[in-house]
DNA sequence: AAGTAAGGCGAGTAGGATCC
DNA sequence: GGATCCTACTCGCCTTACTT
């Protein structure tokens, strides 16, 4: 951290002068003060909000690293959200939101400013650019998602992949024999975002072990999107009647979308979701899901930095194993 | 057990020294 | 003697150590 001893050591002056220089309450001639200017720009000088406050006090805050890109559903997002900031409040802290637009920028600022104590991140990609600030930080952190190496991080997630394979393994015990993965908009795996390709591998590889037909198909939101994947997987897959939805706004506009196409939900298409329970069992349809814990998640990762802020080992990696709820949405092959 | 004092540390500021 | 800059101190306030 550049403090403001390091800006008076740069700009020859002490570190009183810098104060006066950048606060304007004494006159500073314009030589020093763009000395001054000059050294606090060089070395990324910010002052720290917690300077007047004794050594290892704490702000009381966790920072959440909040993913609002394209192609992120809000309400998930924000159900995190809540559960982070309950947790922390029982914890006696509060919680202070970084857009994701600000990415590794915010997170440095808040760490030199001194602003919050931990730092929640998610959105989480395999080779996340956060990764290396993070690992050289001292602010503990905590990654809702795990990155391809999480090597010196602490990790917390659905195990997605499983939850791919134990979506499909419950179509192929219903007799499915072609089933599709109707995923995330595709802007989510260009940017390789960890927990949407782990779907995907979970996914592939058990219809592999089940030696059944599968297809993968990222698809974005709304209406026109589902009407565009449904017709497109009814052409390329005529014998489609296994569908794994990953994309949580999708589900009712996707089953109206098969019903427009002459298919009933589930008498010709079963159809199962990864997803938050209440979205889920609020669909149009009941779907049957395999549950994001969102609640669990934020409150465990809240739980993990508060081990860590007291200086309590945690695991590196915790991996919340997937458990499925049947609904209305899923029988058994019609037969042929 | 209860009360008191010291310590920690970066930023801010009053008073005074220095310079031209 | 005004402008500029520095020294030495204060502030904040909780935790820890020490004293009563």
């Amino acid at each position: 951290m550049v403090k403001i001893t390091d800006v008076a050591r740069r700009a020859g002056v002490s570190p009183s002068t810098v104060s006066y220089a950048l606060s304007g309450k004494r006159p500073i001639s314009d030589a020093t003060r763009r000395r001054v200017q000059d050294a606090v720009r060089e070395l990324g000088y910010r002052p720290h909000a917690g300077a007047r406050s004794p050594a290892g006090r704490r702000s009381k805050v966790l920072a959440l690293a909040v993913p609002l890109r394209s192609g992120v559903h809000v309400p998930v997002v924000t159900r995190f959200a809540v559960s982070v900031a309950t947790a922390a409040r029982a914890h006696d802290h509060d919680v202070l939101l970084l857009t994701q637009g600000e990415g590794e920028e915010g997170i440095r600022r808040v760490a030199d400013a001194g602003l919050a104590d931990a730092v929640v991140v998610m959105d989480v990609q395999l080779q996340d650019p956060r990764l290396p600030l993070l690992r050289s930080l001292s602010l503990p952190s905590v990654l809702i998602g795990v990155p391809a190496e999480p090597d010196g991080l602490t990790c917390v997630d659905l195990d997605f992949r499983a939850a791919g394979e134990l979506c499909v393994d419950h179509l192929a015990g219903l007799g499915h024999r072609v089933v599709a993965l109707v995923g995330s908009p595709p802007e989510v795996y260009v940017r390789r975002t960890a927990f949407a390709r782990r779907l995907v591998q979970g996914f592939t590889s058990a219809a592999d072990r089940h030696r059944i037909a599968s297809t993968v198909h990222p698809c974005g939101t709304g209406r026109d999107a589902a009407r565009a994947v449904a017709e497109r997987l009814l052409r390329e897959q005529p014998a489609l009647t296994g569908v794994v939805v990953h994309n949580e706004p999708l589900l009712d506009p996707l089953i109206d979308a098969f019903e427009r196409l002459g298919l009933r939900v589930p008498g010709d298409l079963s159809l199962t979701a990864v997803c938050p329970a209440p979205v889920a069992a609020s669909a149009r349809i009941p779907v049957t899901s395999v549950a994001v814990p969102s609640a669990e998640l934020g409150t465990r990762a809240v739980h993990l930095l508060v081990q860590k802020l007291s200086g309590t080992p945690v695991p590196q990696r915790t991996l919340l194993p997937p458990r499925l709820t049947e609904r209305a949405s899923t029988a058994a092959r019609a037969a042929a």
